[in-house]
DNA sequence: AGTATCTCAGTAAACGTTTACCATGACCTC
DNA sequence: GAGGTCATGGTAAACGTTTACTGAGATACT
């Protein structure tokens, strides 16, 4: 079942197939009915890989990723799958699972596929080992970490704006003992979090107290123990801001188990909004680094990119914002008279900080 | 840069360097350490369509689930295609987003790479659509719905053991109303669970009250006003079993808004024993089905299948046990004297209820 | 009417591999 | 030493498309 047979039995050349099946223009619509009419009665599925190996485009785009298993990545490569999908191309995903062999293998199986492009979404974790292992020339698109060169791409997340909305948010709940709990810092974005909230503290006037300022794994127990090391402190912050939502969960998971009520006695705020922040009791006020937001900048990066007729000689920044959602997991410090949780809110629908 | 250049420089025939990059034992060491050599210094990497065109396999699988936000899911492609990766085939993922258009759209997209098979992992939500679109008699794997012919292998899913587990666990805290939140009943998983609920209450002699079994959606919502319709009854129960982890999370989010404490006022058991479950608060009770299981037994169906020289006449039969996963969302029920949450068992590491 | 231009469909050469088949030479066997 | 068997490498034909080129007929122009 292949072009000749539709050739055949619509008795025109398999070049007049193509063309009708890829919907070029010339073709006359008398030939081009009876050619759908011979596909719909054969059953006709172009073969993608013979279409890729003349034409030299194997319309796929990689997707790499550092786990799937991180909350952070389904919503991403849903989006990425739809936005693909819509453009009649394939997605190739991998994970490196921050495994040097992994990424090793990732690249190869990328230009073994003959990929049109691939987006590097890893944050940071692995993404100078992987532009080591040079694409040849492909268009690229990575976030924050990208090398300025002809076809790569980056998405510049401004982590500073929901970063200072939040301080913000506790400062005029009158919270002045504000803890934060870190990434791994061999992560840029883990840095640049960490540089964002101590710059809006000192421009709000709150003081920095180095302390109060925790390293954690952006897993679970990094939350665990950067919470119990904060507690074993003389004084204790009544609201911690956290690297990730991860984190921020065992903070709020470490509370439990100390007795520690959230947001009564401790408020707590998370990075990122994955779909986690929602389920949490209570529910998780986040910042919001928005995961559908960013695959649609990555996959339009490469798109456009690959469009171009001229590849793009430094590629082209992007920006993605930031910005807090209020739930429930932050409260007026218990010491303050006027003492009120934020649970009432959490009655109406999550409310972005920017104008409500 | 193809394999005419690393033949010429290796000074063989393409037919030289084809074997000798497959690994066939026949060509000579000295040979296959100069092809080696040229591969390398060229950077020669294979071109998959070719292989896939001239050869007839793609080596690539196609995996189709609901949808990948889905808290169960990233574990199950994490984990197929680590399998994948391993054998040297590509995944091609699809999710349905349980719209019958995309449905339609993965089936073409599969036979359209060629596939070498697919697994199908929606759990009956759309699988009967699935398998109406006809793959041209490739291997394929089903969970519970496939049909008995040649060359599909099913997974069945022994609900039964786990939620037997769940119930006498309960019961065995002497809780004696205990209410069960389906999931949509057009699913035959939801059904199954809910039998085998019903099932493991008589069989140890408690009563099957139907005010108790309401109806959910899988989804967290279908989870909160299930509570809210169970708490609006004369007699309430003191445990709930859920059929998904989603459900039980939302249970657990209307107990709270509507300040009933779990465990101590209401024990919850969810099903799924997806990641989300070990992130709650407290620590969700749940059935575990294993995705990483899961995920290999339908890998393994499909390569298994592909390597056969002659089809299977009737496909395979794989199973999947459940079984309870023993966290902190119960406890003995509030009325009885013994009251003791389970609260102190979560210190301990999470514990099957098999043995221990 | 003759010629130039345009439109549209067909012909056939790629694309980069694998692999059936053949050729060569080494080694046995009698 | 002739003939047979083996081991191994080369030749060339596929695989299923796209697309540059060609050519035939229609239309327009002078």
């Amino acid at each position: 079942m292949d072009i000749r047979d539709v050739a055949r039995r619509a008795r025109v050349s398999t070049a007049t197939v193509s063309r009708t099946v890829n919907r070029v223009v010339t073709v006359d619509a008398q030939l081009a009915k009876r050619v759908w009419k011979a596909v719909a009665e054969l059953g006709y599925y172009p073969n993608r890989q013979a279409r890729a190996l003349v034409s030299g485009r194997s319309r796929v785009f990689g997707l790499i990723v550092s786990e799937i298993t991180n909350p952070f990545f389904p919503e991403i490569v849903q989006t990425f799958e739809t936005l693909a999908v819509e453009k009649n191309y394939e997605i190739l995903l991998t994970s490196t699972v921050h495994d040097p062999k992994r990424m090793e293998l990732a690249v190869r199986r990328m230009i073994e596929s003959r990929v049109d492009g691939v987006a590097i979404l890893t944050f940071g974790m692995e993404d100078e080992l992987l532009e080591h292992l040079r694409f040849r020339n492909l268009p690229l698109v990575f976030v924050d970490v990208g090398p300025k060169s002809p076809r790569v791409s980056n998405i510049r997340v401004d982590y500073a704006h929901g970063i200072r909305q939040a301080v913000q948010h506790l400062a005029a709940m009158k919270h002045e003992q504000i803890g934060f709990v870190t990434g791994p810092l061999r992560l840029r974005s883990a840095v640049a979090r960490k540089d964002a909230f101590e710059d809006s503290m000192r421009e709000i006037g709150l003081p920095v107290n180095p302390e109060f300022i925790v390293q954690g794994d952006h897993r679970l127990e990094g939350g665990k123990l950067a919470l119990q090391t904060l507690y074993k402190l003389r004084e204790q912050p009544t609201a911690v801001l956290c690297s990730n939502d991860m984190t921020a969960i065992g903070v709020m998971r470490q509370a439990f188990e100390l007795g520690i009520r959230v947001p009564q006695d401790l408020s707590v705020v998370g990075f990122d909004d994955t779909r986690l922040a929602d389920f949490m009791i209570p529910p998780l006020t986040t910042i919001q680094m928005s995961q559908t937001e960013l695959a649609r900048l990555a996959f339009d990066a490469l798109y456009k990119e690959v469009k171009r007729e001229t590849p793009s000689p430094n590629g082209t920044e992007y920006t993605l914002k930031t910005q807090l959602i209020l739930r429930s997991s932050t409260a007026f410090p218990p010491s303050n008279p006027a003492s009120n949780p934020t649970k009432s809110r959490s009655t109406s629908r999550n409310r972005t900080a920017d104008r409500d």
